[in-house]
Order: C-alpha cells, then structure tokens, then sequence
DNA sequence: AAAGTGATGCAATGGAAGTGCATTTATAAT
DNA sequence: ATTATAAATGCACTTCCATTGCATCACTTT
C-alpha cells in the first residue's frame, strides 16, 4: 500500500485504478481544473466517472471547488492537513484574464471580513482576478 | 421626464416600456435577483428581451453582476455614481445559506488585498456566506 | 460460491446562457 | 407627414455544463 493508497484509505475513500489517476493528475498540476480539463486527459474514461470521482474527492475533503467567476466550476486538491472547514483553511484563489488559469494562493489567508450585525459568516469565497506572474512578465 | 427618464438618459440607455419595468422591479428589491426572478415577475414578457435589458443595464454600469457561489448569477442596482470600475465601487456580498438571498453589502469595501509579486489585480469578487439578519433571529 | 455493496458506463435530462433572424417600434432625416 | 434608419422585441434554436436513473461490472464479505 503506498503513500495514496493510505492517504485515501484515512480519507475513508475506496482505492480504484480510476480514482488513482485522477488524484495524480490533480497532483501534478499546479493549476486548478475544470472537469473538461479531466475528460481531456482521460478520454477513454467515462465523463460520469470522472464527475463522481471529482465529487467523491470533494466529500471527502481531498479536493475543494473553486469558483473564479467563469461559471465552470474548478477543482484543485486540498493542502496536506486540509479538512475544507474551518477558516484557517480558507485562501484565496487568483484568475489570469489572460490565460484564463486559476491557482490556489494557499499562503493567502482570508482577512478577517466584518459583516453587519445579525449576520453569521460561515464560509467565504474571495477571488482576485487580473494578470498571473507568468502573464504579466514582471 | 421623470427621474428614472433623466437617469436612463445619462446612462445612455433608451426609455422603454420594459427597461422602466424592469428598472422599479430592480428598485423595490432589497436582494439581488436573478433572471429567471425577472421572469416569474412579468410572465407576459419575453425571456430574451428580459435577458437583454439586464444585459443592457449591466453593460451600462446601471446594474452589476453578482456571482455568488450558487452558480446563478444575480443582478442588483448599482449605487448612485458607481461606474463599476473603480474599486471604490467594489463591496462585498453576502449570500444566505437559508433563505438562499443575495444582498449587495454597499457600506463594506473589499479590504486592500496582497498578492505575490508579479500578479497584478484588477478585479476582486468577495462574498461571505452564513445566514443574513432576517434568518439568524440575532 | 453466493450475496451484498460500491464503482462504472451509457443514456437521458435539466437549467441557464447565448445567438440568428424576422418583425415591430422608436428615432432621425427629408 | 412621409420616409429612411436604427434599435428593441419576440420566437426558435443552440450550446454548454451539471446532474440523475438504471443496468452492469468489480470487489469484498460471509
Ligand atoms: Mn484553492
Ligand atoms: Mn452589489
Ligand atoms: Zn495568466
Ligand atoms: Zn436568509
């Protein structure tokens, strides 16, 4: 049983050829993806598999969702320690208008934000977008 | 020329009888809505004419678009004098994860937002979710 | 081996966003 | 006022992504 394998195993996740390759995937890339992005790589693989192993990774706090604001969803795996609830895990996450990548900014923490009074915070989503350090050329 | 006239003008939009509508239904709600809520109020109106208008209000810096994390988005009516450029206009938002409303928080400014060198950051979305006033009983 | 549980594959559905084009309505020009 | 021009509207159609139902397959347990 190597490192993967165990790690799903404490995420309570059955260990499946699929599901391996997914989560390298998601791995290597530095970037977060979308479920095309997926299908792309995997074309002879269902898209149905693919969206539930996606969704199966989100329960169990192995990846988290990203909304940029394109209006598809993108998925980047969750930092070591990651359990997608409390704030301490929330960071920011940044969308290149010009290569149209979104990454994890996993050392930017969410600010401490103010809502008015009556109001409970519970989760907050914060995307800066612009031009990314591979863009920009600064 | 009413009121509503005179600020269409200034805006660069032409007065129809849908558009002043569409305009007092934005008005008289206090949460951002979404299009098809613009349907469900003037069922005897078009769907692309509705989409169009927002569309037209949104290009025009009349109203701004609101992605909230439901995958939906929603509209609401700019404050007086935004332009929807600078960050002066930006506020955050708040989403209600009970009563499943948006509200533009106007008096909350997104904080100055660091990120790492060589990306530039030209647009920023924030949005809390948690429970609004009207939920929480606080 | 048999039964049971979860994973996968295929097909279909739903919802929202967007487009092309013909028609109506409003504005501008004569 | 009539005509010409341009914009707004209505209808039909399309695209894209997300999601579900159900049959089948694979693995685990007894
Ligand atoms: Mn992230
Ligand atoms: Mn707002
Ligand atoms: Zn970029
Ligand atoms: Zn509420």
């Amino acid at each position: 049983m190597n490192e993967i394998e165990k790690f799903f195993a404490l995420k309570d996740v059955r260990v499946t050829a699929m599901r391996l390759l997914i989560y390298k995937f998601l791995a290597d890339k530095q970037v977060a993806v979308t479920l095309s992005d997926i299908e792309n790589a995997f074309e002879k693989a269902d898209r149905t598999t693919l969206y539930r192993t996606i969704k199966t990774f989100e329960d169990k706090a192995i990846v988290h969702q990203i909304d940029d604001g394109t209006g598809i969803t993108k998925y980047a795996l969750c930092e070591k320690g990651c359990n997608c609830e409390i704030e301490a895990d929330l960071h920011l996450h940044f969308h290149c208008n010009n290569c149209n990548e979104t990454i994890c900014l996993t050392e930017h923490k969410i600010p401490q934000i103010k809502v008015p009074n009556g109001f409970v915070s519970e989760d907050i989503n914060l995307v800066v977008k612009g031009i990314c350090d591979k863009c920009s050329g600064l």
